[in-house]
DNA sequence: ATCGACTTGAC
DNA sequence: TCAAGTCGA
């Protein structure tokens, strides 16, 4: 038996720039490559998901990349640490021994514990295991206040995060070269190959890359250079669509955030906003489920199924919301500006639980990410860290003015606008503002 | 401990 | 102008 490193993708779909990869590789052991469709999250979805036909596209093509390096990569359906024994078993029925195993973390609540499943079955295994930073620039202890306790205040957080850069002398933004040193394991291309959508139970369809356009055009510096003044027109690709690719690391935080510093500050802060959204969840992963600021959990939400299904099917009657929640249920995509809008409609004009949006976009956004989808969900409805105070009230209409003069967006996405066709308004503006603000004033300073 | 500051507004 | 409240140094 000679000993081989496993490196396990999860949602860093590449090899360049791969610090866990390269990691792996400079430890001397040659490496192969595992992926692991984990039956606890595909289990549940729909036969047609688009989300998983994206990841078996880009599997697809890492299989490719691999096997063209003189590597492979191994792929399983099953639960992580099943997948995992099956994989060491199908090294060790080749006379390879795995003696370690190398992988990005991920700061969630499900993969911090399937990781720690992972890890003590290492231990007990004597498999060395071995986590590395890899999906953000600054992983969630390294941006802390003086006391040593998390932020729960962007702009003091942003400060922070940009002097410990600055105290690293921005080695976190180094990119590595994932191939200049180490080697692969000789491994055949039939062991665990990449299985079909179709195998594991999805339709087809669910990998045809016209699924995701939304995500697919190229990023040029001019699109980030223009940022701050194009992001807020949805009638334009005005933002960089980069959700999904980091959501999958199918780009580089590195290489997106070097662009950031030499093209745009602004942009620069969204990536900024996602690290401290990453950072909340995981000091305080309660904010999952739990308002932010427990106090907000006291709101008598109303549970209005009716007011929820006009919203989803973007039938509310105000033109901005519609286009929103059919662009979403359309393309898996919604553009940010709009999804402010929908979100501050659903928690205040209709009063209903942001919960229920936070489902509902986690069913349908392609780039869904738990931590900057909770804490978005958490800002809108005014209950997370930093968030819009409860009396700041979206006005649809006002937006629409501002954001969609011309009504090209909402033209594109609610034809019948404007016509007899198009529904009446689910409630009145003025009505629900106040209403909004009363309940909320009410269940706040209760005793 | 005091005090300035606080993503994306609306009327 | 208005609207609370609390975070962070």
């Amino acid at each position: 038996m000679s000993s081989v490193s496993i490196f396990w993708h999860r949602r860093d779909l590449r090899i360049d720039d791969n610090r866990g990869l390269a990691a792996a590789r400079q430890s001397g052991l040659p490496v192969v490559g595992f992926f692991c469709f984990d039956r606890n999250i595909l289990d549940r979805l729909p036969t047609l998901d688009r989300r998983v036909g994206f990841i078996h596209h880009h599997i697809e093509r890492l299989t490719e990349a691999y096997a063209e390096q003189g590597g492979h990569l191994m792929t399983v359906h099953a639960r992580p640490l099943d997948g995992l024994k099956a994989a060491i078993a199908a090294l060790s029925a080749r006379g390879l021994e795995v003696t370690e195993i190398h992988t990005n973390r991920d700061y969630a609540p499900y993969p911090v514990q399937r990781d720690a499943e992972i890890a003590a079955f290492a231990a007990e295994s004597g498999i060395a295991f071995h986590l590395h930073e890899d999906h953000v620039i600054l992983p969630p202890e390294a941006v802390l206040k003086d006391d040593g306790t998390p932020y729960t205040v962007f702009t003091p957080y942003s400060r922070k995060w940009h002097r410990v850069l600055e105290s690293f002398g921005g080695a976190p933004l180094e990119t590595v070269d994932t191939l200049s040193e180490g080697s692969w394991a000789s491994v055949p291309p039939e062991a665990l190959p990449l299985p079909s959508l179709e195998s594991m139970g999805f339709d087809g369809a669910s990998g045809d890359p016209d699924g995701w356009d939304a995500f697919s055009h190229p990023l040029e510096d001019g699109i980030i250079r223009e940022y701050a003044d194009q992001r807020d027109t949805p009638s334009k690709r005005g933002t960089t669509r980069m959700s999904l690719h980091l959501r999958f690391g199918t780009r580089s935080i590195r290489e997106l955030a070097q662009r950031g510093m030499a093209h745009s500050d602004k942009w620069l802060t969204e990536l900024i906003w996602r690290e401290f959204y990453q950072a909340i969840l995981h000091h305080f992963p309660h904010s999952a489920s739990d308002a932010f600021r427990a106090k907000y959990d006291r709101i008598p939400w109303r549970q209005d199924e009716e007011g929820f299904a006009a919203w989803c099917e973007g039938r509310t009657g105000y033109p901005l919301v519609d286009a929103g929640m059919r662009e979403l249920n359309a393309t898996g995509f919604m553009h940010n500006r709009v999804r402010m809008v929908v979100a501050s409609f659903l928690c205040k004009h209709l009063l209903i639980d942001w919960r229920w949006g936070e489902r509902y976009f986690a069913e349908k956004l392609l780039d869904y990410e738990l931590a900057s989808n909770v804490g978005g969900w958490q800002w809108a409805s005014g209950s997370g860290c930093d968030a819009a105070p409860y009396f700041r009230v979206f006005n649809p209409e006002s937006q629409m003015k501002k954001f969609d003069p011309k009504g090209t967006y909402v033209k594109h996405w609610v034809p019948e606008w404007g016509s007899s066709a198009y529904a009446a308004p689910v409630v009145e503006h003025k009505f629900a503002r106040q209403r909004a603000i009363d309940t909320y004033k009410a269940a706040l300073t209760e005793a």
